[in-house]
DNA sequence: AAACACTATATCATTTTGATATAGTGTTTT
DNA sequence: AAAACACTATATCAAAATGATATAGTGTTT
């Protein structure tokens, strides 16, 4: 999207922490960083090309032990600092990409059965993230101060229960104030 | 992206209502839409262009009365089934992208004094934002029922108002336990 | 041995982003 | 009156993100 490429960062971050594949990062997305974060082999790979020839990561081992090669990367001593800088520039707004309120939005004049039946299933998912992230929170509580890694990821599992139980709340609000529209209506 | 686009849909909702031109419906995006979609120059009007040949919309009226030429566009019918199409299918999860909680993911081992400020701008942008809506809520509030437009632009208001009352309690907490486990660590 | 699931890298078309170019109009400042 | 500025309006571009698909080896199950 025109101008910073994010995904650097999500690979710098990854690798700061242990060297790793391509695949190890997309496997390490999607079981840490999806919930808030999430990117794909077409722009990991790339990534990590343009990032070798700017020196930021650098290969490390071409484990030829066992299974398919795996092209091991780590961390420059470069890539180290651009990691620190951008943790420490202030972060833009949150962009906000919510198809469920576009069709919302638009939805007037039509059926309301349509939206009710979207925002069923947007509390349905709301409430499986619920109670999987219940479970992480509950592993975690006990032991954030051992490291600051794991304050910063119960800090994210926070986050997630946070916005999940907004999203479950406004769900159970939404469907009565349609409700309550359609009796409204038919009483006129 | 690869797939599908989702600046249709906005195009079509908003014509949908009334026709108008390209600037027009960026306008309209960044006065109504923006809280939970956003869309620029440079997908509007190559969107609009290919809408056209597929005659979803049409040229309306070059109004050359005054100022710029603008060029005025209207959904069609075939455009109206498609929009009713896209109200019906269920929509896919959200798919974040919060930057702040990848910083905050990868801060483990430096200083707290950045994340602490990243969460504290994030926090007085909710404040900001929440602040806007209720002023928008408190006047909505009363005439949701007068039209399913005043119903489901509340819904939308109401969605913020959640999100960033999450994203405001978040900010609270999160900041209270850094600063809780910096006590902690020092004591040891 | 065939089918299936998984590891692993790579590429592609399409969409989205954010910036910039271009040009006319209307208002304010010098 | 000229210059500076703000706004309307359309358009294009490079870079980034998305989601799908291609390719190929490995290991397990049918």
């Amino acid at each position: 999207m025109g101008r910073e490429n994010k995904t650097k960062y999500v690979i710098l971050g990854l690798l700061n922490h242990e060297p790793m594949s391509g695949y190890d990062i997309k496997k390490r997305v999607d079981l840490s960083l999806k919930m808030f974060w999430d990117t794909g082999f077409g722009q990991i790979y790339p990534t990590i090309k343009s990032m070798c020839t700017e020196e930021l990561i650098e290969n490390y081992d071409k484990t030829t032990n066992l299974g398919p090669e795996k092209i091991q990367y780590r961390i420059t001593e470069k890539g180290k600092i651009q990691l620190n800088e951008w943790l420490k520039i202030p972060t833009d707004p949150i962009n906000h990409k919510i198809e469920l309120l576009l069709k919302l939005f638009f939805s007037a004049g039509t059926s309301p059965i349509y939206p009710i039946m979207n925002i069923e299933t947007f509390q349905k998912d709301a409430e499986k993230n619920l109670h999987m992230l219940s479970r992480f929170s509950e592993s975690l509580k006990p032991i954030i101060d051992d490291s600051d890694d794991h304050l910063y990821y119960y800090l994210t599992v926070l986050f997630g229960q946070k916005i999940y139980d907004a999203y479950s709340e406004w769900s159970a609000e939404a469907i009565e104030l349609i409700k309550a529209h359609i009796e409204s209506t038919n009483l006129q």
